[in-house]
RNA sequence: GCCAAGGUGGCAGAGUCCGGCCGAACGCGGCGGCCUGCAGAGCCGCUUAUCGCCGGUUCAAAUCCGGCCCUUGGCUCCA
């Protein structure tokens, strides 16, 4: 049936038809003046399986994932600390980390990270088309976007222009005018609500914001601008998929689209994807609130696995709610999709598995994974779906080997193994074995393990309970199975 | 106030576009059994749903139509 997407232009699920080779995508990156949460994470990890399925589909994927590095909430950041002399200099630091965090969350690299302040050049072109197209007008030194002028205004959603309360400066001819340059520095007024430390010196953060020159006097580019300087200069002036967060399709992306048709005269983004929001309890989580997990710190209290399972678990046009119990439940998913593919894999290794064994309820249980989860995927990139596929080859896994007798069905097995791998591992992300590693951690765990058979032979039931703690301790798991006992790495570190 | 999305079992959450297979998925939890030195994991069985409220269309509605109530998101920096 191929890849269908809703696209937010229409609103509807559409088959994704890409221009031509390689399909170039673009996502709405972060502004740079904190760390990364786990909302922030819940975007990367969609685009990232969007982007593996359709490699995987067999389409070449640009990817272009930009970094906002010219902003007030960085400029109030300025003079925290001693390195951080100007907005750039705190936007780096983030920059850095950040990359790290997608990272952590197992995501792949984008193709490019264009940053702002490496893009005035192609910003100021912009304005300057858009200015002689008649789309945009000077006044004391900032540009603003003449919204009425441009009809195609309200593709993405309706503002209703007569909006009253948007906040009106002197200089606008219409309340939805935006401003694409701003005249001068930053005011000490439009960072005061940003300060995150009470001591900090505002006039010398000011002074840490970067101005540019440019024809209409020295000044800063406005933030929807960036947008679509970058995004063009990077994939063309038409491109195929724009990824955001669906919290800035109004006004960024709506205003992306003014800005990029009024200059081009050629439509910009073909299909719109908004990820829905992460929320805690009952509000959305963000930076502004305070309500957040960072991803670092999330990662290290759950484990990357069970991150990424939680993210995936709902699918990216719908609201995702975090709590503990929603976590803990995707650590169970995670967990049990590892153990079933240790468990296969174990067992197509071992002997009592037979090339001549087969199992129909096994393979076409199977099958019938592998088609789900296709299928899923191609429907507006239902991971949840997916990660339902797998539970059914999981328990198609467990009930062959664990609750069946040998000899077992190696094909059916391995069939199994490569759904797992495939879906699992290489499309959602999700590292399966990589508790198996233990088994390579070291011969003394082998010893530890007949020392502690032993013990147990002799009835010795502390000691071995004991032996059994200690490797807890360093995040060893032991179970004892028909088999032998059988070790893994915690999934929760 | 305006625009948008959503209200389904103890929790969480599919299904709603294209009405009947939904007597409502998958998972978590709970109960019982098997296995087991214990624990864990696993397997088998069971458990619980007036599908927000009211009305309408239909042989038939969680699914279509109308009204109402409630929640959340956007309208300001925001993935």
């Amino acid at each position: 049936m191929g890849l269908h997407l809703r696209n937010t232009l229409s609103g509807e699920v559409e088959a994704f038809e890409p221009r031509q080779r390689p399909v170039s995508m673009y996502f709405c990156g972060l502004t740079v003046s904190d760390r990364a949460h786990l909302g922030h994470a819940r975007s990367w990890v969609h685009v990232d399986v969007l982007r593996r399925w359709l490699e995987h589909r067999g389409h070449e994927v640009h990817h272009v994932e930009n970094f906002t590095d010219i902003n007030e909430k960085i400029v109030a950041r300025v003079g925290e600390r001693a390195a951080w002399t100007d907005e750039l200099a705190v936007a780096t630091h983030y920059i850095e980390r950040t990359l790290a965090d997608m990272r952590r969350v197992n995501c792949r690299r984008a193709h490019a990270y264009p940053r702002v302040s490496e893009h005035i050049d192609a910003i100021i072109e912009l304005i300057e088309r858009l200015i002689a197209a008649g789309y945009a007008y000077e006044e004391d030194g900032s540009v603003y976007f003449d919204v009425p002028a441009f009809e195609g205004y309200g593709q993405l959603i309706d503002p209703t222009l007569e909006a009253e309360e948007i906040s009106t400066h002197p200089d606008k001819r219409h309340p939805a005018d935006f401003a694409l340059w701003k005249a001068g520095t930053v005011d000490r007024k439009d960072i005061e609500d940003y300060v995150k430390r009470s001591d900090l010196d505002l006039e010398a953060a000011c002074a840490g914001a970067k101005t540019w020159s440019s024809p209409w006097g020295d000044g800063r580019p406005g933030w929807h601008i960036e947008c679509s300087a970058m995004s063009m200069n990077h994939l063309g002036e038409t491109f195929d998929i724009h990824v955001a967060g669906r919290d800035i399709a109004f006004p960024h992306n709506e205003n992306e689209i003014a800005q990029s048709e009024a200059a081009t005269g050629q439509p910009f983004a073909r299909y719109w994807i908004h990820i829905e929001m992460l929320e805690t309890e009952t509000e959305k989580m963000s930076s502004s609130l305070g309500n957040y997990f960072t991803v670092e710190d999330a990662v290290a209290s759950w484990g990357q696995d069970t991150i990424r399972t939680f993210l995936l678990s709902a699918s990216h046009d719908t609201r995702q709610a975090f709590s503990e119990s929603a976590l803990e439940e995707a650590a169970a998913r995670a967990d049990r999709l590892d153990r079933a593919h240790a468990l296969a894999t174990e067992t197509v290794d071992s002997p009592e598995a037979s090339s001549t064994t087969i199992d129909t309820t096994l393979r076409d249980t199977v099958e019938q994974a592998r088609q789900d989860a296709y299928t899923a995927l191609d429907d507006n990139l239902d991971t949840r779906g997916a990660l339902v596929a797998l539970e059914s080859v999981v328990s198609a896994i467990n009930s062959h080997v664990e609750a069946g007798d040998a000899p077992y069905d190696y094909g059916g097995l391995l069939s199994s193994i490569e759904v797992l791998e495939t879906i699992g591992r290489a499309i959602l992300g999700i590292n399966l074995g990589a508790s198996d590693q233990v088994s390579e951690l070291t011969d003394i765990l082998d010893d530890i393990l007949r020392i502690r058979e032993a013990l147990r032979a002799a009835g010795e039931y502390e000691w071995a309970d004991e032996l059994r703690n200690v490797l807890h301790d360093h995040n060893i798991e032991i179970e004892d199975t028909d088999d032998g006992p059988r070790a893994r790495l915690s999934s929760t570190d």
